[in-house]
DNA sequence: AAATGTCCCAACCGCAATTCA
DNA sequence: ATGAATTGCGGTTGGGACATT
């Protein structure tokens, strides 16, 4: 299911997440966050690239991320996300908070596809003469604007104007940049060799996690200090470290 | 039990869009 | 205004797990 270990040319490494790596990632972007993907690796003491680091922390590490166990609501949602926006991944995932648009693609081509193809001939008869379906379609392309429009307004970008007067641009509306917000990164550290944050407890990690980090080891991460020194003022409950949504609400 | 086929999904790649200098 | 750097997106691949022969 994984891939195997290797270097590029460069030295790169590729393939597999190891527990450690994945360690010293949610360090590196819960205490500085990611201005800059392509030099946090150097300085997160990573031997990977930052477009395998960005895609990382979006798809398995952040906070809030959901994996597996589809509801029927969510495969509902997506069939009817893509039959009105097509393979607008990173829209439809959107629409459905702690899914990445590549688990939703990946369940798609896996599940939801051949399950679509299969009733939508049948479907198609049902929703000509189903005046509930267009709605149900409209109702949620409202929803999308209005998600959008709700959490630019909410961000400090909102009153923000480039230079020559333009609007901002509408893409930094990303969970990754809602947690950027919440935990204003310190100043850029030294590289790696002398910042040990990274492998400070990760033996201590290391004892109880074997398997990559996953969202259910968030719980885990809250009792290591500095995580929880970060989520403190945010949270009473170590259990309710499972979402950031969670933490954004108490910014609201 | 071994060989072969299929499924599933983590991760990579190329490219377009956006930002920066 | 422009070219370089960076980011984000969608398509595709690699390979382990599981099913079938």
């Amino acid at each position: 299911m994984v891939r195997t270990p290797y270097c590029d040319k460069s030295g790169l490494k590729k393939g597999t997440w190891t527990p450690e790596e994945d360690w010293k990632l949610i360090a590196y972007v819960t205490t500085h966050g990611h201005k800059n993907w392509r030099q946090l690796p150097k300085f997160a003491g990573l031997a990977r690239c930052g477009k395998s680091c960005r895609l990382r922390w979006m798809n398995y590490l952040r906070p809030g991320i959901k994996r597996g166990n589809y509801t029927c609501e969510e495969e509902e949602r997506i069939v009817k996300l893509h039959k009105s926006l097509g393979n607008r991944w990173s829209v439809i995932a959107s629409h459905l908070p702690g899914r990445s648009d590549n688990e939703i693609k990946n369940h798609w081509h896996s599940h939801l596809k051949k399950r679509f193809q299969h009733n939508s001939e049948t479907n198609e008869k049902v929703e000509a003469s189903n005046p509930e379906h267009h709605s149900l379609i409209e109702s949620i392309q409202e929803e999308s604007r209005e998600v959008v429009a709700s959490s630019f307004q909410n961000s400090s970008l909102a009153t923000s104007q480039t230079p020559d007067g333009d609007s901002p641009s509408p893409q930094h509306t990303s969970l990754s940049d809602v947690l950027c917000m919440i935990s204003e990164p310190e100043p850029e550290p030294e590289p790696a060799s002398n910042w040990n944050l990274a492998t400070d407890n990760f033996a201590d990690f290391m004892e109880e996690n074997t398997d990559p980090i996953s969202a259910h080891s968030w719980k885990e991460l809250y009792d290591i200090s500095f995580i929880s020194e970060f989520l403190a003022p945010f949270v009473t409950e170590p259990e309710s470290v499972c979402s950031v949504y969670d933490v954004w609400g108490l910014f609201k």
